[in-house]
RNA sequence: GGAGAGAUGGCCGAGUAGGUCGAAGGCGCUCGCCUGCUAAGCGAGUAUACUGGGUAAACCGGUAUCAAGGGUUCGAAUCCCUUUCUCUCCGCCA
């Protein structure tokens, strides 16, 4: 959520940013709706202080029939504060709901674009694997090795729903294992075990909500939400308090599955692990000093990269334009890994940096010093990284001509010492 | 699922025959004093949001907040209702 005084104060500005998203976002509800409610609060607070001042005055009074005489007077303005408040009421809920529906403003160095083909590379990383034959897509390398079963994922559930056997199911953990050693160990990252499904309140926190229900699995019976990504448990750990200046950075990594409807994307990826409903993903989290907050991205965006590296795993880092980032997000960066199966990039991780529009809605503040005002940290997250898809990476560039996949030897011990599928 | 208890400021903890309670006291913290150092001691200070004024600062005023929402009342931390959460006992259960 925006700041309503810097918004109020910046009009033309905010919207010009905006727009550079592409949608049509307009600002005109809101210049509407804050006079309104700053209207009808000061109608309504100085009737109030009148109302507090009778009442001390009653309480003082001795004299029976003048305090009655009051008493009659202020039950009148008690019924007017009540119908203004009725309307105030229904005022700052709209503009509460509006503003929830307002994405975040980019930062002024996210290049200007409108959509992927927009994304600049920042850089590439290692070499991309040559083979003396024809590399498969790991649909076909993980089916002919018995480790991963699209039929009967679907079966058990339906479509993009995958079973993952012995090997497969020993690889997907291993990697789990190592990445969250990786963070913790060396990254300095705390490990969190977070509860899969969560409130209204901490999904409108992140973002989520009001405006991405659809993509959403919610439950029956409460109104509970499974999560999409570690980032809403993470992130709301700290919903509604004021941290220590001196506590900051907080770096919180956390493995969890998620779960999207990926409602919209019909027909998109229907083979293979990259677009599932439920997937294993270890994501990192930040809460920064704002003076600090895009050096946090800049570190937290290398601790995913050397994954890749410790995997010998070529990839490439592309940095979002403000047509293609996400609602909540004013900078991001992804990594995309190289897949010979498929010969293109795909998505691995997305780091990003929110500044205070998460804090802002999660009430997530700091005290910079002892006895300062508290301010709104900056929260940071990024998949350190998204498991399936590591899978899909590890075996379509450590594929062998003979149908095996050896195990890149960062792994090894995670494996059991297991040095090749197949 | 059944029965009961509770939810107050950073923490602990008073306050229930409704009024001057944003809220005693303690701890913690900040500043000053004292002290050879430390500890102890003494004094002062120590919530947040919104809003009006003011030079976007300092500052001054108003309103709200004692889990959340609603009700009674001139007035509610205190009374009533609903919801949420926590704890104890019973049942069920990985």
């Amino acid at each position: 959520m925006l700041d309503i005084k810097y918004i109020r104060e910046n009009l033309e500005t905010v919207e010009a940013r905006l727009k550079t998203r592409g949608e049509g976002v307009s600002l005109a509800p809101f210049r509407e709706l804050d006079g309104r409610r700053r209207e009808l609060l000061q109608q309504s607070e100085s009737l109030k202080a009148m109302r507090n001042k009778a009442s001390e005055e009653i309480a003082r009074l001795k004299d029976k029939s003048q305090a009655e005489e009051l008493k009659t007077k202020m039950r009148e303005v008690s019924q007017q504060i009540k119908g203004i408040d009725e309307e105030l009421k229904v005022v700052e809920e709209e503009l509460q709901t509006f503003l929830l529906t307002v994405p975040n403003t980019p930062n002024p160095a996210t290049p200007v674009g409108k959509s992927e083909a927009d994304n600049p590379v920042v850089r590439t990383w290692g070499d991309r694997p040559s083979f003396s034959f024809q590399p498969k897509p790991h649909w076909e390398i993980g089916e002919e090795l018995g480790i991963l079963d699209f039929e009967r994922g679907a079966k058990l559930t339906g479509a993009r729903f995958t079973l993952y056997r012995g090997l497969g199911a020993r690889l997907e953990r291993a990697l789990i294992n190592f990445m969250l050693d990786l963070h913790t160990g060396e990254h300095n990252y705390i490990e969190m075990l977070p509860p899969f499904m969560v409130n209204r309140e901490s999904m409108t926190g992140t973002g989520q909500l009001p405006k991405f229900e659809e993509d959403l699995f919610h439950l029956e019976g409460v109104d509970f939400f499974l999560i999409p990504t570690a980032e809403v448990p993470v992130t709301n750990i700290h919903r509604g308090e004021i941290l220590k200046g001196s506590d900051l950075p907080i770096n919180y990594v956390a493995y969890t599955p998620c779960f999207r409807k990926e409602a919209g994307s019909y027909g998109k990826d229907t083979r293979g692990l990259i677009r599932q409903h439920q997937f294993n993903k270890v994501e990192l989290v930040k809460f920064a000093d704002p003076a600090t907050s895009y050096d946090e991205l800049e570190k937290l965006l290398a601790n995913a990269e050397e994954v890749l590296r410790r995997l010998g795993i070529s990839y490439r880092v592309v940095e979002l334009c403000t047509g293609d980032i996400g609602f909540s997000a004013a900078k991001t960066y992804d990594i995309e890994v190289w897949l010979p199966g498929q010969e293109c990039y795909r998505e691995i991780s997305s780091c990003s940096c929110f500044e205070d529009f998460q804090a802002r809605r999660a009430g997530i503040r700091f005290r910079p010093e002892e006895k300062a005002k508290p301010e709104f940290v900056h929260t940071l997250n990024g998949s350190g990284l998204a498991v399936g898809r590591t899978v899909v990476a590890v075996l379509e560039n450590y594929q062998q001509a003979d149908g095996s996949v050896l195990i890149p030897e960062a792994l090894r011990p995670y494996m059991g010492g297991v040095e090749r599928i197949g």
